[in-house]
RNA sequence: GGGCGGUUAGCUCAGUUGGUAGAGCAACCCGUUUACACCGGGUAGGUCGCAAGUUCGAGUCUUGCACCGCCCACCA
């Protein structure tokens, strides 16, 4: 469709004869916007849409991952941002919204080894490492294709020429250009350390995907020479050979930190080590454990502290190891009932309690984590590094720990999370924040950009590191010169990569002018379940390399559940598919339904009937349309209007409304903006202002008549105005069937049409 | 164990700085020769979780309690 063909004609078009038809509007209206070439800030300037030194609005969206289909949160999500950059467009603003994909490293790998099981019978090993990362590049391609397209179908106005992808060329780059300047600051370190070890998706992951799952269990109480120890893991306790109290138990104020004793044990005699720790709890159980640091995070501790020996008792797989003697290469499952009874029989087992206990499973596989002390990769969160930027909450030199920049952005305000209460959950997890395990077990992802050789078999070159066994390391952002370098086997946590989002997208490392253009950016809207996956990631990620915030506003969007609050899931067959309720409804009716009622950090219910009730509303418009442009004819010459001062009346109200509406947006209230223009669509413009206008119209003296008329064509056509953000596409037809005002032949397009003057 | 949020009409939720409660859906009654039945007109429905306090006045502020939900946590 041509801009003004449709508007050319006097009458009616015949198409207001039938009730509105999205599933035949839609998608022609979203090729003429994307023809036009105005999702793109650049040529909304070229084209004098947008003045070249307006302000800038610039969002990022949230790159879906490329495991599957986009679901109804990312419907109400995309709902919330394309209503923001519309209305920051039609203000005038140098509106950017980025589109792009995560390839989700885990999450992605897991399904598609799941589909290749489920199908061919096959697993991980079966495959060489480049033969699965081309099975799950050829998934990821098609994942992506049908998101693009839903993306699309929700008529999101996003900058197509900008797209990008996670594991793309260029956010490769920016990946190891990142990890080289943290490794070069010490920020990234290699160390052994207890981390969270998958046995099932047999990787380790972070402390945040982790999922705590409560299960009954039994808690045993064993005799360990003259004590009384508890454990909840009896499979764990071949190797313990360190017994544990508090210093100042007075009940063991006779044994002496360092003291050995013989005792007997699981498998035969064993001499133990007292530890005097102030880990220890002397209120729990007996005051008295012995500990395992192999399998454990707080036992690794305390082995540090005291530099006691550690000692694997279990495999990655989840077996025993030799050092459980006749219970060795049995999986825990089936060895700890043998045991347990194996020390029943020997009289160690002093009594047995039912309790109920948090298991920490993985969140993406599902299996028991079982920590392990790993040589892997992290980010250091407490080593102090030079801040790049000039940071206006610093006085002087800035020299903060990750962490602590963390918390300065968001304490001084110069980050603002919406709703604010929001603010206490992130600070609360920083207070408790470790060190960030980046390094997985896992082929599909960015491979950590570090190499290893032997020095031995070659000379030093530059860049490089040697440590005492003589092994050659190099981190580098292309791979190192030189013969026998291998890299390692390892890939990045995809959260790693996704925390550069905001400035890898705009062409970091790259000095490029929309760096500087649209950084920081205004908003991140998004799910407060990644709150720290992501947000806090960004902000770390950003402070740390551009010396800056890396947004200024934070919207947390809650989950969308179904109509009776349960959270939508194949297995309850509650799923509310987007695409079914656009093809049904529309999309415009699925995006109210999807903000009228959904406040933000607060979870929604949907049910069909409420996207039902907002069809309705876009019929409405409809069939107003066809009541304004029957009566109304053409726009007036709106400065030289006499209204009657019923109608001056009307005009007022109108006029509080924009107020109104345009301060909510900006306030981040879309659901009252979005509510209010419902409100007063149906139930003043229609039902109030139309009614009264037929006798008016029919009956009416000339002046009456006339002001009327005005009055209706200049209010309806600022309403659509209004309306536009929130729905796009029945607006934008309405838009294109109304005939041009006075002294042009065309109105352009509605979605770069100037907002009502507030 | 620590923290956060919620509790307002049958259901889903608003209620921005304290001024005697609102919307949508559902229900009930009436209405159909032109904007629209994907409709119009009307009716009914709430001691704002409980208790106390501040105030001339509290759904709105303070304190305590109850219930629901969520997040965090290395009590072995």
């Amino acid at each position: 469709m041509k801009d003004g063909q449709m508007g050319a004609s006097n009458g009616v078009d015949e198409k207001f004869l039938k009730p509105y038809n999205p599933a035949e509007t839609e998608d022609r209206i979203y090729r003429t916007w994307e023809e036009s070439g105005f999702f793109n800030p650049d040529i909304c300037i070229e084209k004098g849409v947008t003045e070249k030194d307006a302000e800038p609005f610039s969002i990022v969206l949230p790159p879906p991952n490329v495991t599957g289909t986009l679901h109804i949160g990312h419907a109400a999500m995309l709902a919330i941002e394309d209503i923001l950059v519309r209305f920051n467009r039609m203000r005038g603003k140098r509106a950017l919204w980025i589109p792009g994909t995560d390839h989700a490293s885990i999450a992605t790998q897991a399904k598609v080894e799941n589909d290749i099981y489920k199908k061919e019978k096959k697993h991980r090993n079966d495959f060489t490492r480049e033969e699965l990362v081309k099975r799950i590049e050829q998934f990821a391609k098609e994942s992506h294709d049908t998101i693009v397209k839903q993306l699309r179908k929700m008529g999101s106005s996003l900058d197509w020429s900008r797209e990008a992808f996670t594991l793309d060329e260029k956010r490769s780059h920016a990946v190891r250009t990142a990890f080289k300047r943290m490794y070069d600051a010490g920020l990234v370190y290699r160390g052994y350390r207890a981390v969270n070890w998958d046995p099932k998706g047999q990787t380790t992951i972070s402390d945040d995907e982790i999922v705590y799952v409560e299960e009954r269990g039994t808690f045993y109480y064993l005799k360990y020479g003259p004590f009384v120890i508890g454990t909840a893991r009896p499979e764990t306790k071949f190797g313990d050979k360190y017994v544990v109290m508090h210093p100042a138990d007075t009940r063991y104020a006779k044994y002496r930190d360092g003291q050995k004793l013989e005792i007997e044990w699981i498998n035969g005699k064993i001499t133990t080590t007292v530890i005097k720790d102030e880990a220890v709890d002397m209120n729990f159980g007996t005051g008295v454990m012995t500990i395992t640091p192999w399998h454990s995070m707080a036992d690794f501790e305390i082995a540090k502290r005291h530099k006691l020996d550690t000692e694997q008792i279990i495999d990655e797989h989840g077996r025993l190891l030799p050092v459980a003697q006749e219970f060795a290469q049995m999986k825990i499952a089936e060895a700890r009932p043998k045991i347990v009874e194996k020390l029943r029989e020997k009289g160690l087992l002093v009594k047995e309690e039912e309790y109920v206990h948090k298991v920490a499973t993985a969140e993406r596989t599902g299996g028991i984590i079982e920590p392990q002390i790993k040589l892997q990769w992290f980010v250091d969160v407490n080593k102090r590094f030079q801040f790049p930027g000039t940071w206006n909450y610093a006085t002087g030199a800035y020299l903060p720990t990750l962490r602590e920049w963390m918390h300065d952005a968001l304490a001084s305000k110069a980050i603002k999370i919406i709703p604010e209460y929001f603010d206490k959950t992130y600070f609360h997890w920083i207070e408790n924040l470790h060190d960030w395990c980046i390094s997985r077990q896992i082929w599909y992802g960015h491979r950590i950009p570090v190499w290893y050789r032997s020095t031995n078999a070659h000379g030093k070159s530059d860049g490089t590191t040697s440590d005492s066994r003589g092994v050659e390391t190099y981190c580098g952002v292309e791979s190192p010169e030189g013969d026998g370098w291998e890299q390692d086997p390892d890939t990045l946590d995809t959260w790693f990569s996704s925390g550069l989002w905001t400035f890898s997208t705009l062409g970091w490392p790259e000095e490029s002018p929309d760096l500087h253009a649209y950084h920081p950016t205004n908003l991140l809207e998004t799910g407060y379940d990644i709150l720290f996956f992501w947000v806090a990631r960004m902000i770390l990620m950003s402070g740390f390399l551009l010396g800056d915030i890396p947004f200024h506003t934070v919207y947390l969007h809650g989950l969308v559940r179904d109509a009776k609050g349960r959270k939508m899931s194949k297995s309850l067959g509650n799923i509310i598919d987007p695409l079914h309720m656009i093809e049904k409804y529309g999309a415009d009716a699925t995006r109210l339904s999807l903000v009228i009622g959904a406040t933000p950090g607060a979870d929604m219910r949907l049910s069909e009937e409420r996207v039902r009730g907002y069809k309705h509303f876009a019929n409405k418009l409809w069939n107003m349309t066809r009541f304004v442009l029957e009566h109304g004819a053409a726009d007036a010459d709106v400065a030289n209007r006499e209204l009657t001062d019923i109608d001056q009346k009307f005009l007022a109200e109108f006029e509080t409304l924009t107020k109104d509406v345009t301060a909510d947006i900006e306030n981040y209230r879309l659901y009252l903006a979005a509510e209010k223009l419902y409100h007063y669509a149906w139930h003043q413009f229609a039902d109030v202002i139309i009614e009264e206008s037929k006798p008016i119209l029919k009956t009416g003296d000339e002046k009456a008549k006339r002001s009327r008329k005005d009055l209706l064509i200049h209010i309806f056509a600022n309403l659509i105005k209004l309306l536009h953000p929130f729905t796009p596409f029945v607006t934008e037809e309405i838009w294109q069937s109304m005939p041009p005002p006075p002294g042009k032949n065309t109105r352009g397009l509605l979605m770069v049409s100037p907002w009502p003057k507030v």
